[in-house]
DNA sequence: GTAGGGTTAG
């Protein structure tokens, strides 16, 4: 025996232990795959196993396919680790790949590989080709064992193909505790509660999972009470069983009780708790919440994850709050987090909705795969940003690229066309849409064409199409021309549509909205004084009015009366000066409009200034350098409109106000909006 | 078995 081999077995765990620790740079992953691919003797599953983990660790996989087809005896078992990692790692494009190279290589596939390979359709929701794949599964006539059987259970049941699931369970000659849990989950997926809870009682032994999917089972169903009643049962809690319970609450919007629940667990939390919680916090929409619990959750040392940073992003996007959104930017970068079409498009969102349509342009450029969600974000962002042109030239690029659009896509390019006065394009794209897109228009898309034929004062043909459309016409759609008219003060045709609106929908409360819109429109404020009534009287909600702006990462909210802010007293000191300031160049304030304006849905005038002047004092106090961002959660009323306009050529700063729809870019006396929006 | 993404018109 020579040297060699006795130092063989040393080598093989030398690099064992290199494989095994959790962060290995590529240096060494090219060292390691020197050593194996030069010496046969260490081309053990085990090895090969490990540096094929380690790949996909190091996201990789190409290395790991190279390395491979350099074995000097590949095994399925080989190949199988390797699709089995792709799936587990990968973006859904390459696990199909290796299963034919694998073919190239003339390994013969088994059952574990077609076991991995429908992980991969369930994983990546690739239903013909689970189907295929147990077409060939007959075919080849492999013997189903209780593992592949669990798989195709899987498969169907991610499929929503009840039948075929319950088929492939009749056939299962014996039935573990994990294939009654398969079929569970089946049956809770495609709403047959009752049919999954009698298996559930009948199986002879339940572990965790069990429990846990009836939990989800009726969570998905929003029977809450049930689920509380299968936790409160169940003898397994593990963290597993928390953290549905709790996102079950949150999803039902009883957000309170998950927080209980969220505070009993001590310290038995894990980071999927966290981001039930915050994500919890971002479904009910309470966002400031929601970042609060973030830096709870660093506090207390847990890993933030992609999936948290999506919600956190999602916040941000909400509140607008670009300082922190960029902060999770870089914080996404520095600690190496994965960004896949997700995050990727919770990124490009944020950015564009705090007003930073440049930034959300990198990172959809920086993305190496886009789906929908991606063009849509990006091709909405132009729109809403006012670069129709722009907008329609993303829309030709996802064509390029074979991503077919869909209804969003089309609300994102026409709502983007009606913004720039794009009118014969618009028409054009909503023409085209079912017979070139094969996209049914629905009410939304009308709504946008109402939108953009009246705003650029086509009043006929608006009402034209609404008179032919094939949906019934909704209060929006009417609405919109509504709006139209009172542009382009066309206040017979507002009488009648306004009669039309209130045939239609008379319990509506938007109507009233409407109603009294026209009415202070021609000066009947009267009738505006008795709509106002008939809303009190109604009970029709009003939001209040709302601004944020951001102020060295912290958010500072402005609700409409609501003096609690610290500096409250200095704000409104320097808000008197800008007041003096404005009407010292000529601007009158709109009393009479504010006075009996509703337009807004919010009755501001309560008080002596509307939340986004406030918070654009405040900005003006605080913020030495570059653009005031305010974000406010209805549409910005004309007088602080024109306000602004003459504020940003005063003051020398560009103001960008985000609005419930859109947004004004507020630059020396002008707004990109040009008046209209 | 548990957690994450996009949209319009008033």
């Amino acid at each position: 025996m020579n040297s060699t081999h006795r130092n063989l077995p040393s080598i093989a765990d030398r690099i064992l232990f290199h494989l095994q620790k959790s962060l290995i740079n590529l240096r060494q992953l090219q060292q390691v795959q020197a050593q194996i691919l030069t010496n046969s003797s260490l081309q053990t599953n085990s090895l090969i196993t490990h540096f094929l983990s380690s790949c996909a660790r190091s996201r990789k996989l190409d290395y790991a396919s190279h390395f491979l087809h350099n074995l000097r005896d590949p095994t399925s078992s080989s190949w199988n680790s390797m699709i089995k990692l792709s799936v587990e790692s990968g973006s859904g494009q390459e696990f199909m790949g290796f299963y034919q190279k694998m073919l190239l290589d003339n390994v013969k596939p088994d059952a574990m590989t077609f076991s991995s390979i429908l992980r991969g359709c369930v994983t990546f929701s690739k239903i013909s080709l689970g189907e295929a794949v147990h077409g060939l599964i007959l075919k080849m006539g492999f013997v189903f064992d209780m593992f592949l059987q669990t798989g195709l259970l899987d498969f169907y049941g991610k499929a929503g193909d009840l039948t075929s699931a319950k088929q492939v369970f009749d056939e299962m000659p014996q039935r573990d505790v994990v294939a009654n849990n398969a079929m569970i989950a089946v049956l809770s997926k495609c709403g047959h509660v009752t049919d999954a809870h009698n298996l559930f009682e009948k199986m002879p032994e339940r572990n965790s999972a069990s429990w846990n999917c009836m939990i989800t089972c009726y969570c998905k169903l929003d029977d809450i009470c049930s689920a509380r009643t299968i936790f409160d049962k169940n003898p397994v809690k593990d963290v597993v069983s928390w953290n549905a319970m709790i996102d079950g609450y949150c999803k039902s919007g009883q957000i309170e009780t998950a927080r209980e629940l969220f505070n009993r667990m001590g310290s038995a939390k894990n980071s999927v708790t966290w981001n039930t919680m915050i994500a919890g916090y971002v479904q009910c929409r309470e966002f400031a919440k929601a970042v609060l619990m973030f830096q709870q959750m660093q506090v207390e040392n847990v890993k933030p994850t992609e999936v948290t940073m999506v919600s956190l992003l999602s916040a941000c996007a909400h509140l607008g709050a670009l300082d922190m959104g960029r902060w999770i930017h870089a914080y996404i970068r520095h600690h190496n987090l994965k960004i896949d079409v997700v995050l990727g498009n919770a990124l490009i969102d944020m950015y564009y909705k705090c007003g930073s349509i440049e930034t959300a342009l990198e990172v959809f450029h920086g993305l190496s795969r886009k789906n929908v969600y991606c063009w849509n974000s990006i091709i909405t962002g132009l729109g809403m940003h006012g670069h129709g042109k722009e907008a329609i030239d993303a829309f030709l690029k996802m064509e390029e690229e074979m991503i077919r659009p869909d209804g969003v896509t089309f609300v994102g390019l026409l709502s983007g066309c009606s913004h720039s006065g794009l009118v014969s394009e618009g028409r054009q794209y909503f023409s085209q849409m079912i017979g070139v897109y094969g996209v049914e228009p629905g009410i939304e898309h009308y709504g946008c064409m109402v939108d953009l034929l009246g705003r650029a004062g086509f009043l006929e043909d608006a009402l034209k199409l609404i008179e032919t459309m094939p949906i019934k016409p909704n209060s929006i759609v009417w609405g919109s021309l509504l709006r139209a008219c009172r542009v382009h003060r066309d206040t017979k045709l507002s009488e009648q549509v306004t009669q039309r609106l209130l045939e239609l929908e008379p319990h509506d409360g938007g109507n009233y909205v409407f109603l009294s819109n026209v009415y202070a429109s021609v000066n009947r404020w009267n009738d505006v004084e008795i709509c106002r009534r008939m809303m009190t009287e109604k009970g029709v909600r009003k939001t209040p009015g709302c601004s944020s702006i951001e102020v060295n990462n912290v958010v500072h909210e402005f609700v409409v009366g609501d003096t609690s802010h610290p500096r409250f007293a200095q704000i409104n000191a320097f808000l008197d000066e800008i007041v003096k300031e404005l009407r010292d160049h000529g601007h009158e304030p709109d009393t009479a409009s504010v006075l009996h304006d509703i337009d807004d849905e919010e009755k501001e005038n309560a008080v002596r200034y509307h939340s986004e002047k406030i918070a654009i004092a405040f900005g003006l106090m605080s913020i030495r350098q570059g653009p005031i961002r305010v974000v406010k959660n209805l549409r910005v009323c004309r007088d602080c409109h024109e306000a602004t306009k003459l504020i940003a050529k005063l003051f020398r700063r560009e103001i960008i106000v985000r609005d419930r729809n859109r947004f004004h870019h507020f630059r020396d006396g002008f707004c990109s909006c040009k008046d209209y929006w």
